[in-house]
DNA sequence: CTGTTAGCGCATTCAG
DNA sequence: CTGAATGCGCTAACAG
């Protein structure tokens, strides 16, 4: 059994519960009366914000440590104005992407010595609505969000106040967030015009719901692509479960204008391609060449190794953290927030058809 | 210089601020006023605890509407005993086992209405610590996390005090905290009975740290399923970059008694591994068979798909926050915690000489 | 350099 | 069924 600090005034009247105390956590007034000051003293050697001699300075250090007292941090964000806290949404965590994202984060909070609350929103605007609620009534000190989708989310200035918000990997309609993406439309336009290098005519895009930001924008940077070579556009946008995914494929594969390549829209839909291409004994890439957006950690081991449109998370993630960091800082809450746009690269690996024996990388 | 809060009613007689308060966020106090009640009846109608007439209690809700009222969780926390939130430490985001784990411990949370505080330990003891103790200071509710190396963590009920603590994947020392955990050795162990079915003498395990628990436990299992069978085991432990891997592998693979089968003791390893492989031109499973622990998303389209051990992450986490949740709403701190075991299943692929068209499960 | 006073927003007393 | 007083632990603002 370890002594528990309030142990030391046992024999103290009940009345004056406060000196009495035993099972309590220390507060700031047990260490000021152990060392014999005020607790503005106390308070005030632990922020190290005002000079204090330092004999005194050693004195209530020693009764912190005596004590084991640990501030509340609870109480002083309670007084304060700040929280030390920032909230963080996110789609999923399963998906490493966004795994990945949230991981950036939190490591620019840790820097700050704030904390991270988070939660995911599963792409429902409403459980984002919910969840950023629950987090404002925290009183975080501002929150990072990948915001779900785009026309229905329910994310604006009005809802935060003062609060500082920063959008990531996905844009809200309130201009008056700063928003940290990437180049989605570039980066599928570029992949596209190599499969197209490489002889392709009859492309296909494969893609989630195309209420997705991303998924979108990736589109239209395809259709671009497809449009200045010429070529007719041929994109569906339900790949959802990996059995819509098998069934679309075995449409598109057996009708009679069967796309020589495909460009998957993100990770998810790269895996049901993947495991319908396999079902389907369809090989790679010489029945069909294929695209990713999005590398992933075992992208290079796959058979064959995929070519992808390779995104900074991480780097995304930091740069919003940052740019939070700012807005808190400075306590400002602008009229028009900041758009900061990352660029991509691509990977080069085997599915697109080339023969590299190791990826090249583009950027 | 950022506009305070006060400077609206700058010319007003300072002692009455509460009563003016133009831009602040409404309080209870404000809602009480605007109904007409004590700010008692706010609190009860909010909280629902205590019966309050139907006239009153529209009155409050209009108001609060009106005034669009949020409860400040901060002083609910301060005041009251419980923050409504936990905390949770993982070694780090980006491993997609343990973000797995983190969804299934933020999903149950939610469940129950808490926010969860997450953070990161990059499996160092010390940061570890530290992150614990500012989840303390945070007066959070409870802790689920997943230790770091096994023999310096210095996390311990003393630490935690009457707060309540889960520790999955991973035990800790102190006996007197919950614990949830997966059948490491025993999947170990029957992979590697597999693998010698197959017909192979000289397996190898190539390991990270064994310093990590689940490492050493797979380690565990691996050894003795050798000895039962008579066999001589070799490993390493010191996997930890790509390079050092290769460089491992090389050396292993041209000795004169050179593995024929492989067990690496996690999916970092096992992208290490491949990454050699892949390197050397080694053919798997014709020049060495392989299997892995932990399954992960893309094991099915890698080249061989590969046979694994797989652990139920979601679950895991899932077990851990749900126990956690009991012990808070129990409120008490058990001399002796819980030690629950999770099966793990073995996926057999193609990786092991298998030459199933589908992935095998046997659990 | 140090101490005293006051109050953040809420919920637990205890009286009506 | 409702309200008034009180204080959680801390720090800004003022004395000394």
């Amino acid at each position: 059994m370890s002594e528990a600090p309030g142990t030391l005034f046992l024999n103290r009247s009940k009345r004056r519960a406060k000196t009495l105390a035993v099972h309590r956590k220390p507060t700031m007034s047990d260490v000021a009366r152990l060392a014999g000051v005020g607790t503005m003293t106390v308070s005030r050697v632990l922020s190290g914000t005002v000079r204090v001699s330092a004999e005194t300075t050693q004195r209530v250090q020693t009764a912190v440590e005596q004590l084991k007292y640990r501030p509340n941090e609870l109480a002083r964000a309670f007084r304060g104005q700040r929280s030390r806290s920032i909230g963080l949404i996110i789609p999923y965590l399963y998906d490493p992407f966004f795994a990945n994202c949230a991981q950036a984060v939190t490591s620019v909070a840790k820097e700050h010595g704030y904390s991270v609350i988070i939660t995911t929103s599963a792409e429902d605007p409403d459980t984002e609505f919910a969840e950023a609620e629950h987090m404002l009534e925290r009183h975080v000190d501002g929150m990072v969000v990948i915001p779900s989708r785009f026309r229905q989310t329910r994310l604006t200035r009005s809802l935060f106040g003062k609060t500082p918000v920063v959008a990531f990997d996905r844009p809200v309609q309130d201009p008056s967030l700063d928003v940290v993406l990437v180049q989605n439309a570039a980066g599928a336009r570029r992949i596209v015009e190599h499969l197209i290098e490489h002889g392709h005519k009859r492309i296909a895009y494969m893609g989630l719901s195309r209420s997705l930001f991303t998924i979108n924008a990736r589109f239209l940077g395809y259709r671009r692509a497809m449009q200045d070579a010429g070529l007719a556009s041929d994109a569906v946008f339900d790949c959802t479960t990996e059995d819509d995914t098998r069934r679309i494929l075995k449409e598109k594969m057996s009708g009679k204008d069967a796309p020589t390549a495909i460009l998957t829209s993100n990770t998810l839909v790269t895996r049901y391609i993947l495991s319908a291409i396999a079902h389907f004994g369809i090989r790679i890439p010489n029945d069909v060449a294929f695209a990713g957006f999005d590398d992933f950690d075992m992208a290079e081991f796959t058979a064959p190794p995929l070519t992808v449109v390779r995104q900074p998370a991480q780097e995304m993630g930091r740069v919003a953290a940052r740019l939070l960091f700012d807005r808190i800082a400075r306590g400002e809450t602008p009229r028009t927030g900041n758009r900061i746009v990352l660029p991509v690269e691509i990977v080069l690996r085997r599915s697109c058809g080339c023969k590299h024996r190791n990826p090249v990388v583009i950027s």
